[in-house]
DNA sequence: TCCTTCTATGCAACTCGTTGCATAGACAAG
DNA sequence: CTTGTCTATGCAACGAGTTGCATAGAAGGA
């Protein structure tokens, strides 16, 4: 239950409409955790009829009028709450790993097409995040006295771009597992 | 929709009771891929009314009887068929990356406990992940030749062991970041 | 003019996952 | 002989997440 957790440090963060943040869970801090603008509709407006957050109708020219919301204090101190609790260490859901141990069934290099499509779009968000960093943090538009919130985006970008780097290595160990495997047959 | 695909790589590495895959759950194969005994039940129940996995009941000394459940044809082969369809790279949700982000409109310092106590369960599990590896795979009883299924689950086992010293050095990283910004105050 | 794309919001139906509870046999400790 | 623990299976209710569909304004291109 931790989405409307989520949006309320995304409005935190900066205020918008729910395809706003349809947008930023597509990029930023959907990488940690994703969402469709089902569930965000959805989640914004029953924090809206908690009083969590508050809606201001937008009129804008050249697109669709959009309601912005924005973290009232019943949302911010649920918010503070959420903090103080503790958190189980998250468990994993990694369905290439059960592919992997499946293939021993099956014909392991079928899989390595796969494996390398996988490869390839973490490559990818690898250059994402380090665009991202380069952009925001350490590139010559950056700021010189990050905040608070600056420092923490960092730490968790850097996090985003660490697992990225261990992802592709193993990648490279289990491609070439599979390669050794299908030379012995 | 996967977790059948993991149930049924389990029951094909050994046949078994809901019970015992509820605890391989707990332990294994559950590190990528999490379910509780409810989960594993139903499914269970389904892929056998289904007519992909046979039932076979055990009686037992000194403890209830069980029903040992092992793959059958349909069940092999549907799982052939998900091994042969493209995935999505997985969707990642850190809660704790919520949580940092979030830290910035509450106090940083207090997330101090929070994270540490993932920094040492992330530690314990590292070292379980090390001592399994060393007792199936490296250690003196380990297989001197292994067979493809035991070189894929090692493959998968060296995964679990890079992401958790990843995740390590990334929480100290945090750590360090979060005393930075404590001091700063 | 029609078609597509982008912005913007939402309903309905379904499946997946979690939590709490219930039952029951076997055994060990107090 | 009651209590607790481990093995073993399951129901019911709820909340989270996914998928498909629908609507609608505005812009741009064929």
């Amino acid at each position: 239950m931790a989405l409307e957790h989520a949006i309320l440090v995304s409005l935190l963060e900066k205020p918008g409409s729910g395809y706003e943040l349809a947008r930023r869970f597509d990029r930023s801090i959907g990488y940690f955790w994703a969402a469709t603008h089902q569930q965000i509709y959805r989640i914004l407006k029953r924090m809206e009829n908690d009083g969590w957050i508050d809606a201001r109708e937008v009129a804008q020219q050249s697109r669709p009028d959009k309601k912005e919301y924005s973290v009232a204090a019943p949302g911010r101190a649920a918010l503070s709450r959420w903090l103080h609790e503790p958190i189980e260490p998250e468990s994993v859901r990694h369905e290439l790993a059960v592919k992997i141990r499946g293939a021993a069934f099956d014909d392991p290099a079928a899989l390595l097409d796969e494996v390398e499509r996988h490869r390839r779009a973490h490559a990818d968000r690898l250059a994402h995040y380090l665009a991202g960093e380069q952009r925001d943090f350490t590139g010559p538009d950056a700021p010189e006295r990050p905040d608070a919130g600056q420092e923490l985006q960092h730490v968790v970008l850097r996090g985003g771009i660490a697992y990225e780097r261990m992802t592709l290595a193993w990648l490279d160990d289990v491609i070439a597992t599979l390669h050794r495997l299908g030379a012995q047959r």
